[in-house]
DNA sequence: ATCTAACGTTCATTTTAATGGACATTCTTT
DNA sequence: AAAGAATGTCCATTAAAATGAACGTTAGAT
């Protein structure tokens, strides 16, 4: 069967800037592509993949290599590490174990 | 050749994060694990991992699933946005176009 | 201006993720 | 407490990413 994904603007857009931080990272510190490819322990390929922001590369590489080059998702003034771990995780218990859908065909969430 | 990978424990955390905010994302907007992979065109094993915070998953999906249940990278008080697309390239002009790297041993980076 | 190395890009092969099914295990509502 | 549904998890198959080689192009040091 045919797989053929299709990704939204948003994704799209967040792909390329989170590339072109990478690249931005790496140039700063003085590193080849390759360089960076073998701290990080891909190939060179992957990683311009990566920086040209394709959806495919595995999201665990990726992070790797942003922070080889001192891109943090959540960075320590973030509204996301607001809400670190151990939070999410009470804020998890707090919440249903699982979800029933809502009866109505009512669209609520808007 | 075996291929085995590992992570920094930055990115393993990372990624257990991102997963949770994904799930807690999900469990608010009151959606089933199966609507929202159906929603995202991915199958429920797939988002199950996410949520998991495996590494493994492509980052088109992940980013893709984050965006369905408002879990945005670039918000627009993080740091990350205030560089968004345009401002990067910009600045990616100015920056020397490959790297040479530095002669001496010295690991100038610390 | 030249020369070397970093970069952009493609491609066949290898390795791994995505899938859907299946089944046990909780939740949640009745 | 019983039922039904949502979730956790494993597995074989299928589709796609990661790899490394290759090669032309371009930037930057001499």
């Amino acid at each position: 069967m045919k797989r053929k994904r299709s990704y939204s603007r948003v994704t799209r857009h967040a792909l390329s800037i989170f590339g072109k931080l990478i690249r931005v990272g790496r140039i700063e510190r003085n590193m080849t592509a390759q360089e960076l490819a073998d701290r990080a322990g891909i190939s060179r390929t992957t990683l311009y993949n990566i920086e040209k922001g394709a959806p495919g590369p595995e999201i665990g590489i990726v992070f790797e290599v942003a922070a080889l080059v001192g891109v943090r998702l959540f960075e320590p003034d973030s509204r996301l590490l607001t809400m670190h771990d151990e939070r999410l995780k009470e804020k998890l218990t707090l919440m249903p174990q699982s979800v029933r859908p809502a009866k109505p065909e009512v669209d609520d969430d808007f």
